[in-house]
Formats: structure tokens, sequence, C-alpha cells
RNA sequence: CGGAAUGUAGCGCAGUUUGGUAGCGCACUGUGUUCGGGUCGCAGGGGUCGCAGGUUCAAAUCCUGUCAUUCCGACCA
């Protein structure tokens, strides 16, 4: 591609509204431009990224027994009743009307259509097992899209969908696409950890997420896991063993004690020289609209995915304002401020508590007075023992391996891939069924697996950039190498460039000629920012015979004659694609 | 959804306090100059100042509404 020719502008400064490195480079690289919030445009070069990280997974995919195909992005809302999600996704979801007011939804995911696929399809156990994936644009519409392509509301996904007669068969299948996936993100030059992660709206049992560890502040989850053994978690889904506290106060009968103004656990413990961890901490969420009283020890804190699971809430989970606190005061006949609320008195609300009040003796609570604490309570002597326990504890660093008992670490990570063991969820309640062995009917057992593919760019580029830009690893980058000659006025440079940027081209090398009437340094600095893994420079040089052959990843720089540097290119890609 | 901020040329910004016919840098066009890390000069083109109302002789500037974007929060009671 000749550089005078590619549609591509290159921008002075970052983007003012940019926040993290991946969203700055691209738009100053001229690889992408927002249309509209969390909405892009793929510009030529970022459209040829997206196609090789496509290519690399549609290769492994195949690999791996599964068989491409497309399905509608618009869907019909009957589908996701069958499945129960109409009511169940929530705002994510996109929903649509047509001209005959017939209601649809973009699909942020498929399984209900694949489902449907299956059920239509597939008739014996002699067809199964069987995978089917396709590459699409999605669209989720997130609360807040924001460090661009990495958390955008539109964007491109691989997703697979397994189908195994039964549970064994599921098993087999996730191992095969846990292999596949390492593999798809290591081609694209993308270390990854699989950590067990929460199942969200998707549903099942096991399910991995493929995390890229960054050291920036890009990554949107934090990590759990342990450097002894293989646990990594993400903090959703993370448990751990905690270390020795006090979880039981010195008082030996309950009684009430003034703490004017302790408005907070820190407050208060300080108040009454205890630790936090003696507290027995009442929060206030609403669930679906219904206020919920939520209990967990005053030292630690709330995982609402964990919450939102354990109260079995569809909708939206949160802590209660302040006016909805004082309603739900005034319904119970108290008065109190947030921080005096206890659970003593709900007897019509639900109330869960988390594992770690279980160990609670003798601890503090709050009883609904302003003021006041109760200290040396204890469960079923001052204060029922809550009916529903749960772990809704968010896991700290340094807290105790659930496997092997070291402590644990945390890290921020980027997810770019998720595989799910989905089981009979969606077969069942859509009916999904076919003819086993012995005659019976049986539900498909399924799993997923989806790889953000406009994510994974974006987190190559997370992990592969300096000061100057990109570095793309050779198999995702737009192009392989770009030739430069300096002086396009300089026959001699010029006439070299030609030649070497025809002898890659037929060596099915992806190149590039800056062939640009511009200075030099505008030619490097942009090389630079867009990332090109190879450079040939035709510069003064070639009054010698020779050209510079630059590596973007390491800065090295040999001399070399025209024909060594083709070579070496050539060998370069060669090696860099095999691996 | 709560809080804060911002909307002025493709990009980055000034001008708004104190109302008086819209500016800078980059990019773009022409031209000269320079030529190995974002040359320098000259001459140009491009904006109903987010939108709609209002106040005023006069509004980018003041007022009201609205839309959009961005940031923070939506976890401790």
């Amino acid at each position: 591609m000749r550089m005078s020719r590619l549609f591509l502008e290159t921008l002075r400064d970052f983007p003012a509204d940019a926040e993290c490195t991946s969203h700055k480079f691209l738009v100053r690289a001229g690889y992408i431009r927002k249309l509209t919030n969390g909405i892009y445009n793929y510009l030529p070069l970022m459209w040829r990224v997206l196609k090789k990280v496509e290519k690399i997974t549609r290769e492994e995919m195949d690999n791996a027994g599964a068989q491409e195909i497309l399905m509608p992005f618009l869907q019909p809302k009957e589908l996701w009743e069958e499945s129960g999600r109409w009511g169940a996704y929530g705002k994510e979801l996109m929903r649509v009307k047509d001209r005959h007011g017939k209601e649809m939804c973009l699909g942020p995911t498929h399984e209900e259509i694949v489902t449907f696929v299956a059920r239509e399809g597939v008739r014996s156990y002699k067809q199964l097992p069987l995978n089917l994936y396709q590459i699409q644009s999605k669209f989720r519409d997130e609360i807040r899209p924001r460090f661009g392509l990495l958390r955008g509301r539109e964007f491109i996904m691989k997703d697979a969908y397994s189908f195994d007669r039964d549970v064994a068969g599921m098993e087999k299948s996730y191992k095969i696409m846990a292999d596949a996936y390492t593999r798809i993100f290591e081609r694209c030059g993308l270390v990854t950890k699989p950590v067990q992660s929460d199942s969200g709206a998707i549903g099942g049992n096991v399910s991995h997420e493929y995390m890229v560890i960054t050291q920036t502040d890009s990554g949107e989850d934090n990590v759990f896991y342990c450097d002894d053994c293989d646990y990594a978690a993400n903090s959703n889904h993370a448990i751990s063993n905690l270390p020795e506290a006090v979880t039981a106060g010195e008082w030996n009968k309950a009684e009430k004690v003034a703490t004017p103004d302790t408005g907070s656990i820190k407050e208060l413990a300080e108040f009454l020289k205890i630790p936090e961890s003696i507290i027995c901490k009442c929060l206030v969420y609403i669930a679906d609209k219904e206020p919920v009283l939520v209990l967990i020890r005053g030292d630690k804190t709330v995982e609402e995915t964990k919450l939102m699971n354990a109260l079995g809430a569809k909708e939206e989970i949160r802590t209660a304002s302040d006016a909805e606190i004082a309603e739900l005061m005034d319904k119970h006949g108290f008065g109190a401020r947030p921080g005096f609320i206890g659970p003593k008195g709900f007897d019509d609300i639900r109330i869960i508590a988390d594992n770690t009040v279980k160990e609670l003796k003798n601890f503090v609570m709050a009883v609904n007075e302003n003021d006041v604490h109760v200290v040396g309570a204890n469960f079923g002597i001052d204060v029922d023992m809550p009916k529903e326990f749960a772990d809704l504890r968010l896991v700290e660093a340094g807290e105790f391996c659930p496997q092997c008992g070291k402590p644990l670490k945390v890290t921020r990570g980027i997810e770019v891939g998720n595989i799910f063991q989905l089981g009979t969820k969606y077969s069942v309640p859509m009916g999904a069924t076919f003819t086993d062995e012995d005659g019976s009917e049986k539900p498909f057992v399924m799993g997923c697996y989806g790889i953000g593919i406009s994510r994974t760019a974006a987190a190559a580029v997370e992990r592969h950039h300096d000061e100057h830009g990109i570095k793309w690893p050779i198999a995702i980058a737009p192009y392989h190498v770009t030739v430069i000659p300096v002086n396009i006025q300089d026959e001699m440079q010029m006439k070299i460039a030609e030649e070497i940027y025809e002898k890659l081209q037929k060596e099915g090398v992806e190149v590039l000629i800056d062939d640009r009437d511009d200075r030099a340094g505008v030619k490097f600095k942009d090389a630079d920012l867009i990332g090109i893994p190879l450079r040939i420079t035709a510069g003064k040089t070639v009054q010698e015979g020779l050209v510079e052959y630059k590596v973007r990843e390491t800065g090295e720089v040999t001399k070399m004659t025209p024909d060594e540097a083709v070579k070496t290119v050539v060998e370069t890609v060669k090696a860099a694609l095999n691996k």
C-alpha cells in the first residue's frame, strides 16, 4: 500500500476525551474515530488488525472442530421470552420495535438464537457433539461506555456454542475450547490468565474469563491470584480464607451505650476503642425495588455481584438512597440516621448475612436509635439469627488462597475471552432436545464461548506500546513492514525503495511504502506512532548500496544491502507467523 | 441513576468574568524554501460559536429550557 493513497490521518495531539493508552493511540494514530458514545468507525488500519484477530480466531476454532455460521443481529422478543431473559437481561439489552410494533432486540449475545438453530436442526445424538460459532458485531447498551474499544457499546465478538448429549461431553467440549483460547491469545501476542468468574446474565455454573494482565490503569477488573498454585479468580467470584481476627467482644452482657456522631464503622471503632471486626455492619440495599438488609462483619466489604446472585435479583441492585432509608425508617417507626440502622425490628423485610457474621459473639450493632449502639450483643438472645447466609464478601489481597493457603495477590486485568458451562439453562426452557441412543428425548447440554475481537486488539495496544506509539505484534499488525524513501525527490532512494517494495510484495509480505512528499521526521514519527513492526529506510546510505533495517519492538538498527533487508524481513515475518 | 464539568473550523484550544460584527496552533489549498526524527516564510479556504426560546439598539458572552459529550460516583450506613 502506498502511504500517499492510504486513508489515514494521524493527529499531532492526543484526543482530549481519551482516558486509556489504547484509546489515545488508536485515535491519534488514525485507527478509529468515534461516531457516538461507545460506537466507533474502524478505519483501514484498524480493520486490517481486526481481520487478523478474526483470522487467527477462525483458524483455531476450525481446528478445534467448530463450524462457522452467521446469525441475525436483530432478534425477536419471543425467543427471549422462552429463555426467560427478556425480563432478566436488564437495561443493557437494546430493545427496539419494528414498524408493526413487534418487539425485537439488538443481539448482545446469541444463546437464544443458536438454541433455536439446534432445536430445528439436531434430531439425534449421532449429530453430537456440535460446536457452532460466528464473528459479528454485538450491541450492549452499557451504563457507561469508556476506554475506547475496551468498553464500547457496539463491538465485534466471536461467540461459539457447544451442544453435547451429557455433562461429560460438555466438559470435554469446554476443555477443547479452553485450549483453543490459550492458543488464540498467544498467537495475538497476549499472555492471558484464565480466572474463575461469575457467569452473570449468561448463566451456568462453571465459567472462566481470559484476562490480559495490565500494569496500567486500564484494566477494569480486579483479579485475585495465587503465586503458589493455579488459583485465579475475578473479584466477583474470588473466595479466600481469612486471617485470624477478633470476632468476639469482651462484654459479658448486652447493653446500650452512647455513641454520638459515629456514622461510620471507622468512627464507631475508634470511639469504642475496639477492632472493626467485632461490629456487625448493617447496610440497606434496594434489590429490584425491594429494600433488603445486608449484614457483614464491620471490617469487610460487600461484593455486589455476589449479593445480587445470592438474592436472585434480576434487574438491579444498589445501596439505598438517604431518602429511601428515611422512608423505610418511618414505616417501621424508627428515626435512625444511616450509621445507626440495625437488623432488629425488621421482621417484614428480607435480611441476608455474609458468612463472616456467623462467628460474631458479643458484638456491636446499631439498634435504630441515633447516637446509640448495643455492645455485647448475641444472635438468638438480643437479635434473631438471620435466616439467610451467603458468601457476600469482597476478597482483599493478603487473605489466603482457598486452594493452598498462601496469601493472594491482586492485579488489574482486561477480560478478552469468556467461557461458560451452561448445562441445560437454555435447552430445557426452550425445549431444545434430541433423541438419545436409548430412544429417550433429552435436552442439549450446552457451553458458550466468547472472544471480544475488538477488545483483544485494544488489549494488545495496552500491552505493546511505548511513548512514541504502538508496537504491534507482527501477527496482528496492519502491515508487517514499512519502506521509507527519506526523500522522494532523490531518484536513487526512490528507485531502491520501490524495488524493495515490489520484492516484498512478491514474497507475500504486507508492506507499506511511505511515498508521501514529506520530511523524514514526519515519516519516522508516523511509522512509530502507527506501530509497524519492521522498517526499511532508503536514505543517504543508498550511495554505498545500503539501507537501514529497524525493528520497532527493540529499536535495533542494522545497515544492510536491499536484498539482505528483503530477505531479513521475509524470514522475520515468516518466523513470527509460524509461531 | 446521582454529582461535576464541557460544547467555538477536521484535531487541540483562547475569547464568556466586563455584551459591540469570531481568533490562535496543528491539519487543509497555492507558492517558495528546507530535506535523516513532527523545517521556515508568504498567500488562501473553512465556523448560523450544540440546539431552541428570551433579555437587549446589539448576544459566543447574560437568562431559561433542551440535547450531546466527558469525568467522578453509583461499595460500608
